[in-house]
Parts: structure tokens; C-alpha cells; sequence
DNA sequence: TAGATTGTTAATCGATTAACAATC
DNA sequence: TAGATTGTTAATCGATTAACAATC
């Protein structure tokens, strides 16, 4: 059994780094240059890639081209992946008009919000009552959002959501929600990835001869 | 050897956790407990204290307030944690007033920016211009920056940050920055996270029976 | 051909867990 | 006391890597 969270992340790196050769103009590409590239060793590169029948030539690699369109395939954004962003505050906003989401055809469809003043229907990506959210969900078959709502209010509107029929949540509350049968959970909670890494640093201080995790 | 990254992940929501069982009135706890709460085994939070001596007593658990006074300690959130945000576009502006920080302690002294526009050295958290970033990054004793700049900029001005003496980055910029011996970076990468999510919501769906990564 | 690189197997490594003696 | 929980050891598990035969 292959698709671990782990392996998955790896092959969107793998799938990142090659977009930028190909833009250079690489052809073919070793297992050995993604290993580079992304930190890992050679062996875990071609190990990843043969857990998902992805093969190259002997001594002559990887076509980028084709391994690109497969690792599309095989991650599944073929196509446009449509999102709702939950909560429309500071992080919300900047979120709902992130320049990195349309290079990897991500595509916010529309903002929630509680508060009355900040709805508009009419904006370039409309922002919505977060009533209308279960209509939306279903009409528009939505079936990942973005959670940025205040903490107090974290727990219940991702209740809401699964219960709109949301299957994965990006969950940027600072909370920890965990998935279940029903949901997939992602969390990014911004001040504890601060913490660990003032954390990370006074370790490295104290134990200079240490590598890097 | 227990220092991972791991480690330290998880001793930061024990804290947390803890610190919510503490206003809840709690003044013992059980590995048990910690261990529902975080969503691993009592076995390993057991573990994970005893590598930094932190101990309990059998039949007992542990003590809230003593773990908590300690876990502040080894994670050296003892004192309020200082930061700069690098790019003042929307990411960067809404994490300058993220309320998330106050909480953890962390406090942003100042935003950097290039556009002499967005300048403002009389703001509640003061925007300065870009070059002069070395100088408060010496005389504030700076040692942790979040760069929000864009794609193209980020390399470079991690570098730069790098060479004004920076040790710690969190960096948001949709590039992987890797660490050195000179500095630790956490890297934020959020339309990756995102396509995660996609695909392992398709694995989850194909393969319904196996559980949650 | 000689040399290089893949694909895969077996070995290693590290992290997690089961289990249990100690003891409150 | 009997029962429950810690702290730790040994076993397990899974992920990574080393190594090498296959072969381009």
C-alpha cells in the first residue's frame, strides 16, 4: 500500500519541480535530479514512482513531458478544482485572491460570510451569507472549502460544512479538527508552525553538530 | 536522539491542549487523555515526556499547571517571541494583524516591503522600506521572519534575509526553500496543501474501507 | 562495448506500540 | 488492599536506503 499523505505530497513536489524544468526546457530528467531537487534520495524517487507504475528508460530517465501529464493524472487535477473560502476576515480575503491558486487551476467559486456588511453578491468572487452555503455546496457541487473563521466559531461551522456535504476542509482556524469517515482535514494553524520553529531554532542552537530535519 | 521535528510538533499541542484543559478547570491529566486529544497513543506521550524528563506519578497523571510551566520552558515560549513579516501584499498584511499571535506570545515589530507606497514607519506595526531591513533586523535582535513576497522575489530575499542574520524563516512563498546550517525554514506552501487535500480526498474515495493518514 | 541508470529486493533505520514491572 | 497509571524495555511496524541485476 503506497498512498500515504507522505508519498502524495512528494509526488506534488516531484510534479512541481518538473513543471519548472520542463518551463527551462528538459526533456528527459534522472531520478537522481528530482532527488536533488526536492531533498530526497534517488532510490525514494523511482521507489515512489513505481508504486504507481510510473517507469522511465534505464540510462536514459524520465520523459518530463509524460511524466508530467501522468503525475496530472494520477493527483487528479486534470481538471479545474473548484473551492469555497469560509469566513471572510483578514486571512479569508487574502485567500479568496491568492495569485499561487490559478497556476495550480485552483479556482475559488465563492466567499462565506456571517456578517451582512461584508456580503456581495455581485463582487468578481461573490460573497455570500453563510445561510446560503449548504444551497451552494450542493448546486454547485463544491466538495472542498477553505475554514478561516475565528476559533470560537471553528468547530461549528466545520460541522455545518461536513454536514453540507463538504469532503475536505483546509482548515486555517486555530484548532485542531480532525477528519473522519465523512471528511479529510488538512490543518495549517499559522502560530503553531511559528512556535515549532522558534522551537526548531533554540534545539539547533544547542546542538550545532545536529543535521536538519 | 529525541529532538525531531515530530517531537516538538507534538509537545506544542500538548501544550495547547493542555492550556484549554487548564480553563476548563483541570488540574490533572492522564497520557490517556492527552493522547484522545492529540490523536496518538498514550504510549508515545509518555514517551515523548520522558525524553525531556518530564514526569508524572504513577496512578496520579500529570499536573496541568506544573506540565504546562514546563513544556513553556523546554519549547522556550517563556518570553514574548519577536518576528518580522517580509511583503506586505495580502498574505503579509493579514498575518501582521493575525489575532492568532497574541495568544503564543508572538509579537510582529515590523513589515518590510519594496513599494515605498506601502511605507508607513508611524502604523501600530510600522511598514519600512525593504533596505533598511538589515539595520532593524541588527539592532531589534531579530531572529525569526515570515516572507510573503511573491514567487519570483522569494529566493532572493531569502537570501538577503539570510545574510542580515535571520535564522528562522516561515516562508509562504509558493517555492521550496531549503535550509542550511545558517538557518531553519518552515515552509507554508498553501495552493500545495490544497492539491493534497484534492488528491487525497480521490485516494480516500477510491479506497473507502482504509483509514485516515 | 563500457558506462550509466532503472526497478526491485533485501537490509537498515527510526519511530511507534505493546507489555509489564514498579508503585502510588 | 486492589486497581490504575506511570516509565521503560523489547517487539513491531513501516518507511527509507543500499545494493545490484537487468538493460539501454
Amino acid at each position: 500500500m503506497g498512498a500515504t499523505k507522505e508519498v502524495v505530497v512528494r509526488l506534488t513536489k516531484y510534479k512541481n519541480v518538473l513543471e519548472k524544468l520542463r518551463s527551462l526546457g528538459f526533456v528527459k530528467v534522472f531520478s537522481d535530479n528530482l532527488a536533488d531537487a526536492v531533498g530526497v534520495s534517488p532510490a525514494l524517487v523511482r521507489k515512489d514512482f513505481s508504486v504507481f507504475g510510473l517507469t522511465g528508460k534505464k540510462r536514459a530517465g524520465y520523459q518530463v513531458e509524460e511524466l508530467i501529464a501522468r503525475l496530472n493524472h494520477i493527483l487528479g487535477v486534470d481538471e479545474v478544482q473548484r473551492v469555497i473560502v469560509v469566513g471572510c476576515g483578514k486571512i479569508g480575503t487574502a485567500l479568496m485572491r491568492y495569485r499561487g491558486f490559478a497556476r495550480e487551476r485552483i479556482r475559488v467559486i465563492a466567499g462565506f460570510d456571517v456578517d451582512p456588511a461584508k456580503v456581495d453578491p455581485n463582487a468578481p468572487i461573490p460573497i455570500r451569507d453563510i445561510n446560503e452555503l449548504p444551497y451552494v455546496v450542493k448546486s454547485e457541487k463544491v466538495r472542498v472549502a477553505i475554514l478561516a473563521v475565528p476559533e470560537t466559531a471553528a468547530a461549528q461551522v466545520a460541522e455545518m460544512l461536513v454536514s453540507a456535504g463538504i469532503k475536505g476542509i483546509l482548515n486555517f482556524a486555530p484548532i485542531l479538527l480532525k477528519g473522519s469517515r465523512d471528511v479529510v482535514v488538512q490543518n495549517i494553524n499559522i502560530a503553531l508552525e511559528l512556535e515549532n520553529l522558534f522551537c526548531l531554532l533554540r534545539f539547533a542552537e544547542e546542538h550545532p553538530e545536529e543535521e536538519r530535519p
